[in-house]
DNA sequence: GGCGCGTTGTTATGTTGTATCATTCGAGCC
DNA sequence: GGCTCGAATGATACAACATAACAACGCGCC
């Protein structure tokens, strides 16, 4: 997240499982509880989480976690779009553009660990310029870029 | 690379070598044997090479060769700019623009498996524009972008 | 000769992610 | 009611990627 100030973080959450119940109903894909439950460890902080942290929260609620637990509903939030994972970092994240069709693009503060997701028209122009003049077909863009937030370079 | 016809790769690997070397020896770091080498098996092919892939090869001719053997060299090479991390793929990659500063943005085929390294300021310059409005301070940038490179999607 | 430092050897372990098959459960159908 | 089918989950095992920690070697230098 961009704001300088502290925002209500359960409000934010609330907003994203919300979201995403809406996405799922009108998709017709079941949002089921360990799904929910995924998600909302995701969105616990804006900070990229790894899948087997998700899995040692997910244990507090539900004994039977096991990695393909976690890591099938991974999958299934990221195919719907509802998270995205930082390659770099081998982690996750909520995404807060969910269901808008979007690139992702991320800054990931080294300090205090928190990824934000921008939005940049003229970067994806840049990239489609860039990949259209190699004449190649784009099917997953990753644009992670690493360093100091303005809150943390100071 | 990005050549629509095949290339000499034995002077492909000869050039990267070379430019090694003397980079190495202006900089008073050694490329020993053992680093030598796997730069030389990461350049056998335009492919991200995982580590593990790397320790096969080098365990051929050096029986001794373990995991830290292979990620200390990597890690050296990675650091004097030699090959590159693709984050995406947990592989790593020959860097044909050793020696000049340059952004690293890929273009990965799924198909064939090569990556294409480009160069492109203008996709430099809108990361730069975007950065710099979040006042974010770079350090690190990860692009990468994957598909079917122009002979693969016919 | 002994010290310091960079490199490599060696063992063990940590972290991330998948394969595979069994089981459950609800929707639609006869 | 009983069937079947498919999506989701349970459960076990393993594969793939990466690092910690300490020992040993070799070489330049005082």
């Amino acid at each position: 997240m961009s704001s300088d100030k502290p925002h209500d973080h359960e409000a934010c959450i609330d907003t994203a499982l919300a979201r995403a119940r809406s996405l799922c109903d009108d998709r017709s894909v079941q949002l089921t509880p360990i799904r929910e439950k995924v998600l909302a460890i995701v969105w616990k902080s804006h900070k990229p989480v790894g899948a087997y942290q998700v899995l040692d929260e997910l244990s507090r609620t539900h004994k039977a976690a096991r990695p393909p637990t976690v890591y099938r509903a991974l999958d299934f939030l990221i195919a719907e779009g509802l998270i995205h994972k930082i390659e770099s970092l081998n982690a996750y994240l909520g995404c807060g553009e969910a269901g808008v069709p979007h690139t992702s693009q991320f800054l990931i503060c080294r300090d205090c660990g928190t990824a934000e997701e921008i939005v940049d028209p003229a970067l994806d122009k840049a990239l489609e310029a860039a990949t259209k003049r190699a004449r190649f077909t784009v099917e997953r863009k990753v644009v992670e870029i690493a360093g100091l937030c303005a809150r943390c370079v100071h």
